[in-house]
DNA sequence: TTGAAAGCGTTACCAA
DNA sequence: TTGGTAACGCTTTCAA
């Protein structure tokens, strides 16, 4: 059924029954009701291509996902990020498409979308410092909403985990536990995340009369294997580490691997904080549980970059702006400083 | 720049250009080597909307996530399938249409995807028992894959995991490292997949010359809080389970917690293992540790469901076909059984 | 308040 | 081997 025929159906015109049916003030209520009756009871639905041609718009969102080629894998909090975004977009009638890719080849496939014109909009995920992506897309000038930022001062809509204020509170927590010698797992220090998850933790320290020793702090792609290296290395030690800060669950999964190698038991002899971890909690026993609270952050933050994105696409003189600053640590295994330090043997 | 403009520049008529670009046979190589080169230099790229109105095909292939509203939360394994499926679709001109949808609206989603015409195929996750989506899409006549299956018997075309084999292989590893009290945290068995593991389970523990006991099996929506439930109701008994498995990551975080709430050490007091798991490995130690090896596994499981569809979608008298059945089992947190069965206390 | 007709940027049919 | 032109299904301008 498409508009032809149901304009035929009903003895009018397609302007018309086009006008009706996208609520058009100059049409007679009466025709209006007619049409809409008729538009459900044949389950008339608009062609969704055709209305992207004539309009121009084509009722899209675009999310390009990067994926290291160096362990092939997708970070779990994008899913949920997705997801919430996803459920703004079907209410919104937006579709989403999503496109993982390398990424070296992210610029290219950013030109590519906006050339194409299949996206009204795109959502940005995992800039770097100085992202050449987002000078790209304010010069193309399609909307845009960052899934983190850049830098410091960010002249565009982002939504962010607090990652400096998140790892500061890690750290204070584990310092007040007992814990002096702490050590961290981070990812590449070239991404602006990263950088502030270490001032986090130098913060923390400070806070309460600690300085960072350097030789207990590691930064790498996050991947299972530098956790397990780097965490074997600080283990080793002579003063090991008693408390471990890892900027992911991948890493934490190395980190597992290495002291369970070790005999160690986690939360007993060393512990563990994760960041976007979900393996267990600070408050244990809780119903809900925190590794929930965070998935359900995520996608609040997803749901609200989406709204924005749809708002800027609507109004494209809307100022950039600061859509949510989410602010949670997540814990694995903590517990308070060991008494002695000696090493243990696997 | 546009078809028409690109013409004009080169003296020819858009069909003849649009002929050169997409690689008609009735365009001298001349030509279209003149056409090419044009194209390139002014980065010439066809607006998909227009063609996709043209051609009837929008290049698009739908992914519809199911959530269940009940704990709001996305499978983590769907972000390899996606990933995977993505990769192939970029590589061959498709785009990735995603949609998160409540459990209860997928079928009018469906519909409605089906009626806008707004993908060439589609992809179906977690299917269940008579699937009402299997029959509409065939009713309707769209080309679709799902990961998963709905029967014993499925007619058409498909990639899962091979469940029961799995379930099996799990359990008789376990009681070959001298379990005989294994315990199933198992999702809902009103999905055929969670009757396969099931029936794994049961399998392998026949195998063996052991009965199932079906106060050692629970089965329920897949949630934290049931698997904290269930396990602490288990661990509660007076001979308690020595190992468990669970049917998902999450069931295991629940197990994980109940654990050690009384203080129990995973792997000495109790094995645990869970399917769709990444937390720990069977194989102790290993380089490629194996949540990288499953995360693998799902990831190629997506390229080969977005192939299978793109084949289907190209030539639709394609016949239904298996497409994979991976065959593995995650563990965590796993060793022999306890010499005694003393509960031990928190 | 309604309708005719001209786009939107391609592809595809039919002639040349 | 090329080109003219009618689709594709909708929106939107301009007239009535």
């Amino acid at each position: 059924m498409k508009l032809k025929d149901l304009a035929a159906q009903l003895g009018l015109s397609q302007t018309t029954v086009s006008r009706a049916l996208n609520g058009y003030p100059e049409v007679s209520e009466v025709t209006r009701a007619r049409v809409v009756a008729a538009a459900k009871r044949h389950d008339y639905r608009p062609n969704v291509r055709a209305k992207a041609l004539a309009t121009g718009r084509s009722m899209a969102i675009g999310h390009v996902l990067p994926v290291s080629n160096s362990h092939e894998m997708v970070n779990p909090v994008f899913a949920d990020f997705i997801a919430g975004a996803s459920e703004t977009y079907t209410r919104s009638g937006y579709d989403l498409v999503l496109s993982v890719v390398p990424d070296e080849e992210q610029e290219s496939h950013y030109r590519t979308m906006a050339s194409k014109q299949s996206v009204d909009g795109l959502l940005v995920h995992s800039p770097r410092p100085d992202d050449p992506r987002i000078p790209l897309l304010q010069k193309i000038g399609i909307p845009f909403v960052v899934h983190g930022r850049d830098s410091e001062v960010a002249d565009y809509s982002w939504v962010d985990i607090n990652n400096r204020r998140a790892f500061r509170r890690a750290t204070e927590f584990l310092v007040d536990l007992g814990h002096t010698r702490i050590g961290l797992l981070n990812g590449r220090e070239d991404y602006e995340f990263a950088r502030r998850r270490r001032a986090g933790v130098e913060e923390g320290l400070a806070a309460r009369g600690l300085r960072a020793d350097p030789a207990l702090m590691y930064s790498d792609e996050m991947t299972e294997q530098y956790g397990y290296r780097a965490a074997s290395a600080l283990l080793a030690l002579d003063a090991p580490p008693t408390a471990l800060l890892a900027s992911s669950t991948i890493i934490a999964f190395g980190i597992r691997r290495a002291a369970i190698e070790r005999g160690l038991v986690l939360g007993r002899d060393l512990s563990l904080i994760s960041h976007d971890d979900v393996l267990s909690y600070f408050r244990n026993g809780d119903e809900e549980p925190l590794f929930t609270a965070i998935r359900s952050s995520v996608w609040e933050a997803g749901r609200r970059a989406a709204e924005a994105l749809i708002r800027q696409i609507a109004d494209p003189d809307t100022l950039p702006q600061i859509l949510l600053e989410a602010d949670f640590v997540i814990g694995t295994s903590t517990g308070p400083a060991p008494k002695t330090n000696a090493k243990r043997k696997a």
